[in-house]
DNA sequence: CTAATTGTTTCACATGATGAAACTAAGTTA
DNA sequence: TAACTTAGTTTCATCATGTGAAACAATTAG
C-alpha cells in the first residue's frame, strides 16, 4: 500500500488500513487482510495483535476469522449527534427536496437489508413512507439496486448467490453493470404501487460506497422522462454529500 | 501509560489509547489527550495526524478540538448483528427476567439522554414500556442515576451543571455517592405512576461504564424490601454481561 | 503588556517495526 | 495413507522509524 504520508506514523497508518478492511466485510482471515492491504502476513499478525488487545478486533472462536470488536460499537455510541451522517446530510437533502418537490431518503446497507437512516418528506404528498430506522429488503427499489451495484465485488457475489433461485443471474449482472455505467438506478412500482424512485450512490473520500440517496414520488410526477432529467441533479447532490462526510 | 504488551506494536497501542479517550467524551484538545494517555504532546500530535488522515478523528473547525471521525460510524454500521451488544446480552436478560419475573431493560447514555437499546418484557405484565430505541431524559429513573453516578467525573460535572437551577447540587452529589457505594440505584414512580425500578451498571473489561441494566415493575411487586433483595442478583447479572462484552 | 498555555516543528538517537525464512497445524488431493 | 497446499505463527538481523526534549509560534488569560 501507500508509503507513510508526511507527518503520520507508518505503523498506525497500516493498522488503520487493516481496520478499514472491515467497512464492507464482517469476517476476514489473516491472509485475506494481508492481500487486501499488501502487507506481509507477519506484519499483519503483529498489527492485529494490537487491535485485538485493545478490543478493536476480535477472533471468532469457531471460524477463527477476525471481525470488528466491541470498542468500535462503544466509540460509535459516543459519536456526537452533530457528527451523525443523518444529521450532517439533512440540509442537502432539504435543498434537493425544495428543488425537486419529492420525498428524499437516505439508505445504507446492513447485511442483506437496507436501512432508511434519514428522510425529508415531499411538501405536497401525504402518502406513507417507511419510518426512519426501517429495514427493507435489498431485492426491490432503486436504492437497493444502487447499494448492490456499487458495492464491492464480494458483496455483490454474496447477494447474487443468495438470490440465485429467484433471478436470472446474467440479466441481473447486466442490469447492475448498466446502473454503474449511467451512475444511477430507477424503479417503478417495485416496493409500492403507483410510486417510482431514482437513486444515486454516495461515496466517501476513499471512493467507497456509504449510502444511497433516493428520490421518490408518484408515477404521474416521476415519469421515465423526468427521472432521466433529474438523475444528473441527484448524482451531483450525492457527490456533494460525499464531500460533506470527512 | 503501560509499556508495549508482548507481541503488539507500541505505536499502534498508543494510537488506539488515543481513540479510547473518546469513549466518554466527544471533544478533546491535544494537551488533554496527552494528559489522559501520559504521552508526550509531540507524540500525540503525530499519532493524531495518522488518525485524522484516515478519518478516525477529525478537527472541529470552530473549536479546533479533536473528535471522532466518520470512519467510526462507517465501521460500526458493519458490525455484524451477532456482535451487537443488544444481541449478545439478550440471553442473560431473559435469564434474569425468568428469575425475577419483571421487565428487564438495557440503557446507554447518549449526551444528555438515555437510549433503551434492549428490552425483555415481563411475562405477566401487559403495561406499556418505552420501545427499543426510545430516548428518555437522564433526570428520572433508576438507570438514569446509574448512568450518571458511574460516569466519568467530567460527564457528571457537565450534567450537574446543566441542572443546577433545578436540583440541590449537594444532595444530588450525596445521592450519586450513595449509589456508587451500594452499587445500584432505585426509583419509585419517577417516570411512570405505580412503577418502580432497580438498576445496576454494566462495565467493560477496562472498568468503564457501558450500559445500565434495569429491572422494573409495579409497586405492589417491587417494594423497597424486595428491591434490596433483588439488587445483589441484578449486580451479579450486570457483571456477567460486562464479561460477555469483549 | 506580560505571562501562561496550547499546538506545532525540528532533529539526534535509541529502539522498535519489518519481512524473509522457517516452522506448525490443518485441510485437500491423489 | 502420503504428499502437497494453505493459513497462521515464530524468530531474528537489519535499518528505518518513532520518540521526546527543546524550541518556536499563536492564542488566551490576567
Amino acid at each position: 500500500m501507500e508509503e507513510s504520508k508526511s507527518g503520520t506514523v507508518r505503523a498506525v497508518d497500516r493498522a488503520l488500513d487493516i481496520l478499514l478492511c472491515f467497512t464492507d466485510t464482517t469476517d476476514l482471515g489473516l491472509t485475506e487482510i494481508a492481500e487486501k492491504t499488501g502487507l506481509h502476513k507477519s506484519t499483519v499478525f503483529r498489527l492485529l495483535a494490537s487491535l485485538e488487545a485493545k478490543g478493536f478486533v476480535t477472533r471468532d472462536s469457531s471460524t477463527e476469522k477476525y471481525k470488528l470488536g466491541f470498542r468500535i460499537w462503544e466509540l460509535s455510541v459516543n459519536l456526537s449527534q452533530g457528527d451523525d451522517p443523518a444529521t450532517i446530510l439533512l440540509p442537502e437533502m432539504e435543498r434537493l427536496r425544495d428543488i425537486l418537490g419529492e420525498t428524499i431518503s437516505l439508505y445504507i446497507r446492513d447485511g442483506s437489508e437496507r436501512i432508511r437512516i434519514q428522510a425529508v418528506q415531499s411538501k405536497h404528498s401525504i402518502r406513507r413512507v417507511a419510518p426512519i430506522g426501517a429495514r427493507l429488503p435489498l431485492y426491490v427499489g432503486a436504492s437497493s439496486k444502487v447499494l448492490i451495484a456499487f458495492a464491492d465485488m464480494n458483496t455483490q457475489e454474496n447477494m447474487i448467490n443468495d438470490w440465485k433461485e429467484f433471478i436470472d443471474i446474467s440479466a441481473y449482472k447486466d442490469q447492475m453493470a448498466g446502473i454503474r455505467k449511467v451512475g444511477y438506478a430507477t424503479s417503478v412500482e417495485e416496493r409500492e404501487p403507483g410510486v417510482a424512485a431514482v437513486s444515486a450512490p454516495v461515496f466517501n473520500r476513499s471512493h467507497q460506497l456509504v449510502a444511497a440517496l433516493s428520490v421518490s414520488g408518484p408515477l404521474n410526477r416521476l415519469t421515465l422522462e423526468n427521472m432521466k432529467d433529474h438523475a444528473g441533479l441527484i448524482i451531483e447532490s450525492a457527490n456533494r454529500m460525499g464531500n460533506m462526510l470527512r
